[in-house]
DNA sequence: ATTGATCACACCTTGC
DNA sequence: GCAAGGTGTGATCAAT
């Protein structure tokens, strides 16, 4: 194999290894995540509820009021009674 | 192979006959739902929405109201306000 | 309300109910799906094993469509035309 | 509000900021492998066959494992005590 | 009956 | 803008 072919191989070989160590990294706080979640429930929280939270948290506020609307408008269509779900 | 052997051997062969065409046609559902939701987002509708419509219409109201009281006391012991998410 | 708006509506009606329906049949098939299964255990078979059978094979099907896709990704990054028959 | 409360808000708090906290850095780490794979692309790497490459080797770790799994099923399925050394 | 694990489905982000 | 891959969520099943 030619001198450039050993240093492209070498260079993939780091850029591999390089991705799969921060891959395991990822993968470590994925499962602290879903530790914490565990111990929240262990607590005598509700880890749905909890995870909904975060999400209100993170979210956008206009974008949540987009969606109300058309939802309402959809169920009103349906002829369904509206300001019941909160959720 | 027994006799035995050669019944419980049939057996088996049918038994997963049987449920790979069931999962067969299960999976052709699952595609003509696609494809009735692709239809719909053809014609403007936003299918985001219109999923949670389905299951709107799928839940009971009382565990919505029952994971609603519980999201809005987590809520306020986090000091958010409540009233804003009708998603 | 306007008959674009009435048109809208029945549309929405008439996607809602045809999703509606096709759920219901997943779900029977789901439940047939079910039965056999408890048929199988019926005659002695271990549902677990029996699970685990049905999900090789379909594993093995999936992988043979992988490896074709790998090839052509392969061919693809060698530069090699790839619209060959699908055998 | 009582103590109780106060306790249970307290740990609400804590485990929102921690599941926070997380996922700020889990999502740098994802950010991170973005870089590695623009990198890679920069000295003229196919980024997708390395996606692919990575895919691979993972699948690869993954299907020893299940090996692992359904022989000890199997094991199970004919009775035999499965506790034997991890290799 | 309840809970925990497993699995498929849906969503979302990213790359093309 | 579409396609795909990864992530998160919900349903299902076995075990207690």
């Amino acid at each position: 194999m030619s001198q450039v072919e050993d240093v492209a191989q070498d260079q993939l070989r780091s850029f591999v290894e390089r991705i799969e160590r921060l891959e395991e990294e990822k993968k470590t706080i994925g499962d602290d995540i879903k530790d914490v979640y565990a111990e929240a429930k262990g607590n005598g929280f509700d880890t749905k509820v909890l995870r909904k939270v975060i999400s209100l948290r993170k979210q956008d506020a206009n974008e949540r009021a987009e969606q109300d609307a058309i939802l309402e408008l959809y169920l009103q269509a349906l002829g369904m009674v509206v300001d019941l779900p909160k959720n």
